[in-house]
DNA sequence: ATATGTGAACCCATTCACAGCG
DNA sequence: CGCTGTGAATGGGTTCACATAT
């Protein structure tokens, strides 16, 4: 049996070491960070990080220490500084490239949601077998027919890819996304994906989750003794 | 052999002693065997499990054993057997009654992949606060206005809600829910919930995935040398 | 031989607790 | 004092390795 993904560590630049777990948490510090500069807030707490993100004061510390950015003893966090810091660790100015593969409904859905955000996000093409789809533009975005996937991930350069199709076409996509140098995924279809070691994927399955919610919000109900 | 669920805390954190992880992948697991079926597979091995869902067959094994399900020391799992196990221990013939606030692009993503689902999932109604949505059928299913969300809810018994409304009103949403007795919680908004600790929340926040993609998609390009 | 079942070891994320500082 | 920064301790999820079964 081999292993799989190994989480290769270390190496060639500073920043690969960072958990996921971690790495989600900082972005949400981020987020939290960005509402704080639009209240006005000079600065904040780990406590109060924590207190919104739902973790401990000291894990946000131990984050905050992976970016190497100094609070103050007495005033917590300077918010700009703060979020300043975080923006380079994430390397926001550069943008964030992405193809859609998908028009559904869900795709669409992204589509709507992205194309609405900051220019630090953007979806560069759509890509659908749907005739009736293609070579258009869906909210403001080009959509072309799945031969173009390739040369024009290739030739725009764009790194991280969105799985939006049916489960029985995901892992074909997710083929010629890795010949195109796709190596990060967001893979919306219930399939898992097999790709070389050295590219990263993160699954959201919807029916898994759901799965997941209904049995915690069961035994929740038996706790409480509401029986239905 | 009946199963052994671990016998101590079910307080703050894991419900039920079951890691939310391995619930994820034992959820995954039956997915697998469901299509295992469908190819007239009889009976299927860890390693094999392992290789689709991309862990270790001594994480297979050992995730099987919360359920308490045998194997055989040749043949590996008896396909059908395991599934009814796992079928079991989902409490999948009681269903899952779901009620989905907010209408928008993803929410009716989410109603059009559920309502074509099988029977074990159902979105019992939806809710929207525009009046243009409401009080008739989308993808099949009632969509009311947001004032009959409480009472509909306690009526039908339902307690897994799905949010997919604006951040800004994700938290009036869950506080509203909670009331109606709902204790699972799956949140597409870009927001944290704040719930009472019998409540078992799963966020699925795009935003956050994709800052995650985007950066270990970096960290992969970096290792493989190209340069963009 | 080959696969399962599982105690034990291992690893790593989280928490603790306290030193340091304004 | 209150809050940050962090070594040390904790805890729990994963992997190892081997006994067991066929």
């Amino acid at each position: 049996m081999t292993k799989p993904i190994s989480p290769q560590k270390l190496l060639s630049g500073e920043l690969q070491g960072i958990p996921e777990r971690t790495l989600e948490r900082l972005a949400l510090y981020r987020r939290i960070l960005k509402n704080a500069i639009d209240d006005r807030k000079p600065s904040i707490y780990s406590h109060e990080l924590a207190a919104i993100s739902g973790v401990t004061s000291a894990q946000v510390r131990r984050d905050l220490m992976t970016v190497g950015y100094q609070g103050h003893p007495r005033h917590g966090y300077e918010v700009e500084g703060l979020l300043k810091q975080l923006d380079t660790f994430f390397d926001v100015q550069s943008g964030i490239k992405m193809v859609l593969v998908g028009v559904g409904n869900l795709g669409r859905a992204i589509l709507a949601y992205f194309s609405a955000k900051r220019p630090h996000f953007s979806i560069e093409a759509t890509f659908d077998t749907d005739p009736a789809k293609t070579d258009r533009a869906i909210h403001g975005v080009r959509c072309y027919p799945m031969e173009r996937l390739v040369p024009f991930t290739l030739e725009n350069r764009v790194h991280v890819g969105i799985i939006a199709v049916p489960a029985t076409e995901a892992q074909r996509v997710a083929d010629l996304l890795v010949q195109a140098n796709v190596t990060g995924f967001l893979n919306l279809a219930p399939a898992r994906l097999k790709v070389p070691s050295d590219v990263f994927v993160e699954n959201l399955d919807m029916t898994l989750s759901i799965e997941k919610v209904s049995f915690f919000a069961k035994s929740c109900l038996n706790r409480e003794g509401h029986i239905s």
